[in-house]
DNA sequence: TTGTAAGCGTTATCAC
DNA sequence: GTGATAACGCTTACAA
């Protein structure tokens, strides 16, 4: 068991100081030529490599990022984290990553666990419930402790910070004019509780289009569905629901859902009460997952681009991270300037037509 | 931006020494009431939480486990991540993640990037391109490093460390005995090239399946894909080369895949050449991911219990890096017998009845 | 009961 | 050219 070589030991063994050896494994031309070598070559032979967590506490800096997300066993977190990674590590940073599980309380205790050292900022998209209790003291203590963070998805306004998001306005705008302009009369919306903000902004979505296209949104072709129903477990209350839900609105020619398991529930039981898809009835998701390739007949999908939306998050937070290192000059600057600086990029959305629309 | 304070600036601030305040957080009684008291209340109100990095560079551990995976965006591999974070954060340590994209020399260098310092073990599974080399000299040298590994899913004899495996073996033979006991005599294997471990080891449960119920392996009822066909962009082509094998095996009554796509591929194919599911034809897949419950018809599985693997790993890990603390004798101890001290943990797996059998 | 100092592994700023 | 020293933030003998 050979622990790994630090300068000390190099130095001992050499006969020279630290600083020395130091100096010459970071080609410092101070150092003579020949010491140099000799330096080089004894630590390419013991494989030396300088130590991440002396080189943190020296820098004050990680090189690595906080990633947050309330759940990793979801295809479209896993694609942003894919982009996270790509990017960070393009750039010379780690990733580290937390679990809210949807909590408020694991979100804050993660954070505050990262928070102490361990990262350079942070990105991450808000947990549900953190969501519904409107509670964002953490995120506001983290940045005012000078480190950055970059919301993804699910944002807030209450937070100033980068932003990256979907368009998930425009995308359910598009989504529905789609169904209208191939015909539908009747377009239900499945979607979730208000709080969680792009639910809403999908429902927004929904009604515009309805609107400006002069056909009345009706109450009763909406379902709004709990969000513990989104899970695998409950598969079987969500298509009851849903059949409910067909049952008493017998006119429904059209689906735009908000998510992909409620797009797809929707056409299992569309299915199921011998309704042909897409004569009778059209189907739209909003999600770019595995389910809607694969769904019988395969979805048209309103896509999130999740690998590029953790690619630019990452842009974002690693830009501010490398411009904070100039301006350490801390109280020179106007908080207010720094403050209107931060930007919310918004990627575009794509409908990805399939078979389950005309 | 108040940034974080120090034990240092709680000193100077109340006028002791940087170790009566560090004795006073840590409840030390040597401290007398009032400054403890008063330290505390103190760091209470400025927040103070000790750095990260400062403590892993003094007790030499840093309290996080490097995850190496070949991909994110699978839903199996979440899954153990899934598990390898809950267990971690009970036990007091933080996830790192490092992606190999299935690369040879991402693996190496992401793992040395890791080595150095910023965690205190791995937890990992094998790249394609590594077990095609067969090169891995770099878990060797983290290993006596001191760093100690548990490997799980694609694991190798070669490295000894501790292992997180399915009973790949048997859980395929199980598989095939099921479709046997149904009725199936002509049964398909799809699967991939042979040198990823878990491809092989489900063959061989496939070949002894029906050596014990004394039938005959045919050559011709086996089909080996290439593994770049496992990806979603090529699923064209799998379909393609999965309906020329069902065409030149028209007989075919049971299809036995090593993966969830393979699967639900073979059944399109076979919808699409008008098959009856499961009349006709039974299939059985090995994964437990999420197309299997939503196919048509759903799928039944061999189940990998991702979460629950990834549980042991961490527990493995953990237990290991625990144990090394007391043993810090390093030299006292008989290498031999530390190396045989490895675990191989296998996860049973199950069988999840679905609609694709009878 | 409290303070001093060494050390974890580096780099940077001085001296010589 | 090279070496000593301080510093990053913390813990812990050892002194006082």
């Amino acid at each position: 068991m050979k622990r790994k070589v630090t300068l000390k030991q190099i130095a001992k063994e050499l006969d020279v100081s630290i600083s020395t050896v130091s100096r010459a494994l970071s080609n410092s031309k101070e150092i003579g030529e020949e010491t140099r070598q000799k330096i080089q070559a004894f630590a390419k032979f013991y494989n030396y490599k300088p130590n991440n967590i002396a080189l943190s506490l020296k820098n004050r800096k990680t090189k690595t990022i906080g990633i947050l997300i309330p759940e990793i066993v979801h295809h479209f977190f896993s694609t942003v984290i894919r982009g996270i990674e790509i990017v960070a590590n393009k750039r010379g940073y780690n990733v580290i990553i937390g679990l809210s599980n949807e909590s408020f309380s694991k979100e804050v205790i993660n954070m505050e666990m990262l928070a102490n050292g361990s990262i350079d900022g942070f990105i991450l998209s808000i947990s549900k419930e953190t969501l519904l209790k409107q509670d964002y003291h953490h995120f506001k203590e983290t940045i005012s402790q000078g480190i950055p963070i970059v919301m993804f998805d699910r944002v807030v306004n209450e937070v100033d910070c980068d932003k990256v998001i979907v368009d998930d306005f425009k995308g359910s705008v598009n989504a529905v004019k789609k169904l209208i302009s191939t015909g539908c009369k009747n377009i239900a919306l499945i979607t979730t509780m208000d709080y969680v903000s792009v639910g809403k902004l999908r429902t927004q979505g929904y009604l515009r289009a309805l609107q400006e296209s002069h056909m009345n949104p009706k109450a009763s072709l909406i379902l709004k569905l709990d969000d513990s129903l989104a899970l695998e477990e409950h598969l079987d209350i969500l298509e009851n629901e849903i059949e409910q839900f067909f049952n008493s609105n017998t006119k429904i020619d059209g689906v735009f859902a908000v998510n992909e398991l409620y797009a797809v529930t929707a056409m299992k039981v569309a299915r199921k009460l011998n309704f042909n898809i897409p004569e009778d009835i059209q189907v739209i998701g909003f999600t770019d997952g595995v389910l809607s390739k694969h769904a019988r007949p395969s979805l048209t999908t309103v896509s999130q681009h999740g690998q590029k939306m953790g690619e630019q998050a990452a842009h974002l937070l690693i830009d501010r991270l490398e411009l904070d290192d100039d301006d350490e000059s801390d109280t020179y600057i106007d908080e207010n300037e720094i403050d209107s600086d931060f930007k919310t990029v918004v990627i575009e959305t794509g409908l990805i037509e399939r078979d389950s629309t005309k």
